[in-house]
DNA sequence: TTGAATGCAAAGACTTTGCACGATT
DNA sequence: AATCGTGCAAAGTCTTTGCATTCAA
C-alpha cells in the first residue's frame, strides 16, 4: 500500500482515497475479483465511490504495473495486485479462481519461443476444473 | 464439414446453409477468428447473414462440442474448431493468435491436479510476444 | 405443413467517456 | 489557487433476446 502512494507521487498523479482503497482491496484479497466485486466491497466503507472511478483506477494501475488484468474466459476481466504472470486455475462449479503455484512451469517459456520463434513477453496459464470444496 | 451436418441431423438439428457456412470458416482457418471476422468473411457470399445468426451458430456449436471459446484476454471472444485444449500465443504487434505444439506440455495437466488438488477438466495457456515477422 | 431458424431491431452486460463539481497539492 | 480526480449519466462495444418472416424437413 504504501509502494502505491509513492508510485502515484513519483508519477505526479494524486494520491486519491479512492485509489487507495481499490488497491488496498486487491493487496489483501487473492480472490482475484471483478470490478463489480471490488466495487460491492467497498460500498460499506466508501459509500459515493462509483464504478467509473473503479475502473479508472484499474485503468491507471495496469499503466503503472501495479496490478494485472486477467481473463478466464469470462465475459469481464478480474484484478491481481500480484504482477507477476503466475498460472490460475478456476473452479467450473462455483467460480473461484485460484492461484498455482509456478515452478513446474520453469523454462516453459523458453521451450515455447524456441519451437513457435516468437520472442515471448507475458503469459496466461488457465486451468479449469473442480476445487477440493467442490467435487 | 460432413461431421457437422452429421451431427446437428443426429441431434434433430436443422441443417441450414448458414450454420454449414460458419462452420466452414472455423474449420479452414488457423486464425482464431472473432465473431466479426467470421461475419465479414462471409458477407460477400452471404449478404443476407446477420450477426445474431453467426452468435446463434456458434453457441449451438459450443454446446455440441464442435468449436471452442478462447478468450485472449480481450474483451471479446474467438473461436476454434479445433476442441482439443492446445495452448495458443499472441503477437502483441498485430495481434494474431497461433498455435503452439502441446508435446512439451505433456502431464502437465496432472502436476497441477496434484498440486491444487482440484479435478481437473480444461485448460487454457496463453503465450503473448512478438511474432517471427514482428520482432 | 409445421416447427424451427433467420434476421432485424431492441435490450442487456460490461466498459469507456464527457463534463461539472469537488478534492489534492 | 490551480489542477487533477470524482461521480454521474450518456455513449460505446460486444453479446443476447424477442418476434415476425422464412425455410428445412
Amino acid at each position: 500500500m504504501f509502494d502505491v502512494v509513492k508510485v502515484l507521487k513519483e508519477k505526479g498523479y494524486k494520491v486519491t482515497p479512492q485509489r487507495i482503497a481499490v488497491f488496498d482491496v486487491l493487496k489483501h484479497t487473492k480472490a482475484h475479483p471483478t470490478v463489480e466485486a471490488i466495487y460491492n466491497k467497498l460500498q460499506p466503507t466508501y459509500p459515493t465511490m462509483s464504478l467509473a472511478t473503479v475502473y479508472k483506477s484499474l485503468e491507471m494501475f495496469k499503466s503503472l504495473n501495479l496490478v494485472q488484468e486477467l481473463n478466464v474466459g469470462e465475459d469481464k476481466f478480474r484484478y491481481d495486485a500480484n504482477v507477476n504472470p503466475h498460472p490460475h486455475i478456476t473452479c467450473i462449479s462455483c467460480g473461484r479462481v485460484d492461484d498455482v503455484d509456478d515452478e513446474m512451469f520453469f523454462n516453459l517459456t523458453e521451450q515455447v519461443a524456441s519451437k513457435t520463434g516468437y520472442k515471448i513477453t507475458g503469459q496466461q496459464l488457465y486451468f479449469y476444473g473442480k476445487c477440493p470444496e467442490c467435487k
